[in-house]
DNA sequence: TTGAGCTTTTCCATTTCGGAAACAATGGCA
DNA sequence: TGCCATTGTTTCCGAAATGGAAAAGCTCAA
């Protein structure tokens, strides 16, 4: 009969990329570590993992096998924590992915105060632009930023996305402020690095415009330093410039267009017929937070 | 850390309903049943059963962390068939629940064909007319037939479910047939056990007649041998009596008017990320069958 | 009241498990 | 190119766990 402990080993070293850091972390002898693996492959039948001396790699039954022992490891904890009494708090580590810079400005403020409510739960978050694969990862869920697709993992939305054109008023101050989307072209432009192509609506319909200009950057970070400095017209999203909006430090232009609306901030997460309640919580606390009309619309 | 035995103990503890049947069952004596249970218990810091010496009965922490337990022991089978390479094909036990009459009418003669194919694979099937909790009773998928509802169920409709008003030629030719909805006030009804209101739809819309008749029953199968033998009008589906009308042992009466069309032939599974190959190729299996028009229809 | 059948405890034999050490293999680095 | 630190594997041994038999305590039904 299969041994829990070799699954929970066999996820450590695929984690961590080797045996003996497994070991290390698992506190236990290299040795055992080698010895359950190997175990774990004759009774599957199956190589593993394909190991040279110095590195460690996943066959595809591996990988396949990793995907689900993941589950089933944060399952069986998600029953432990059920019996224990402990199922409607929140304990443990959650582990969240999210957009760098949503992260650091809507979710980063709010954590103390999901902390505090919660003081048996650890939080690992990890900012990143990368759509990871949460569930390879070991995340719990991710925040993302995007259309609504993915197949295995469950989306529940957080909150519509705007976004406008902008330009700080220095900049209007300079170049005079564009009054019909053909104006564009001879503005700068400021795209952002995974919509390279910006897809407008207005009353016009739809269209998708190219944007040329002088800066061209993988971080979202610094296109919004740039707009903010009067470097040019960006599209942006209100949960990005709503306060420069407000303080008047930037000043959207042809505010006819605005972005394409099916984007949407949603909470994703692996399909399981228990959510462990760490995950259920903090996704509520977050749609609490945000609500119909996120506080950055207000 | 905990141990995996020790959860498979619990299962089937609880299936059993004793611990001693369940050692006996999984080739254990009662004191190592007895002190697993125990020790599961210590490491979670709850009772799950309560127990006297003659019977055993889950307590509230018990009957969730059974149900997750289920869903652990059948993703963890899932996960060792994959990685053995079996991922494709059928093997182990598939538990299935079925309806009485659609069972052995629809889904027992297509039996052979489908272990055929599947060598390695065993079949458990239990047909009742309750609706039980699968995942509960450990099954690994249903086939329905009703409203879709069911919160933590996945469904796949396999077919829809027309059912007509039926008699015998002999009983039509002692009473007359019905022109109309209420000439069935004057002719011997035939209610079936779990829709003693027929819900019909016609060309005037929809309206529920309460049928009454002399014979009440909770078995359909009575019904359908009391309608073939001429003793009424029953509302019946025409994957129960479809040959019965092709061969003229039954007419149909009042064809304007059917049974409300909300109903669905459907198969429903625990929702899992990794649905087990055993139940997907069944459920193909199925779908294909029936077709998207049954051969009963035809 | 009795007895069958259940759970639990105790003690013992057996198996399994983990670690240290020795060995083999690989890749980085001088 | 050659050295060496690091890594995975194997062997052997002590320690811990597991499973079973027997006995005890209990409950329900006849």
């Amino acid at each position: 009969m299969t041994n829990l402990g070799d699954l929970e080993i066999f996820a450590r070293v695929v984690s961590s990329g080797s045996m003996s850091a497994a070991g290390r972390a698992l506190g236990f002898s290299p040795a055992v570590i080698s010895k359950r693996i190997k175990r774990l492959e004759d009774r599957l039948g199956t190589r593993l993992l394909q190991r040279t001396t110095r590195q460690i790699s996943l066959t595809e039954a591996g990988q396949g096998f990793y995907d689900r022992v993941l589950g089933i490891l944060t399952g069986i904890e998600e029953a432990e924590a059920y019996a224990s009494g402990r199922s409607s708090q929140a304990q443990g580590v959650l582990r969240i992915s999210a957009p760098t810079s949503f992260g650091r400005m809507h979710i980063a403020p709010h954590l103390t105060g999901f902390m505090k409510d919660h003081l048996d739960l650890k939080l690992h978050i990890v900012l990143t632009d990368d759509f990871t694969d949460i569930v390879a990862e070991g995340f719990d869920m991710a925040v993302r930023i995007g259309e609504l697709t993915d197949s295995s993992l469950v989306a529940r939305k957080l909150a519509p996305v705007r976004r406008l054109l902008c330009a700080s008023p220095d900049y209007i101050a300079r170049n005079g402020a564009p009054n019909e989307i053909g104006d564009l072209a001879r503005h700068f432009c400021l795209p952002a690095h995974n919509n390279d192509n910006w897809k407008l609506e207005g009353p016009e319909g739809s269209l998708v415009w190219h944007p040329e200009g002088p800066l061209v950057t993988n971080s979202s970070e610094i296109v919004r330093a740039a707009v903010i400095a009067g470097a040019g017209i960006a599209l942006r999203s209100t949960w990005d410039i709503g306060p420069e909006l407000r303080s008047g430090q930037l000043v959207q232009v042809l505010p006819q267009w605005e972005g394409s609306k099916n984007l949407t901030l949603s909470a994703v997460y692996p399909s399981r017929q228990f959510l462990p309640a760490k995950v259920r919580l903090f996704i509520d606390y977050l749609a609490a937070l945000y609500g119909p009309v996120p506080y950055w619309e207000q």
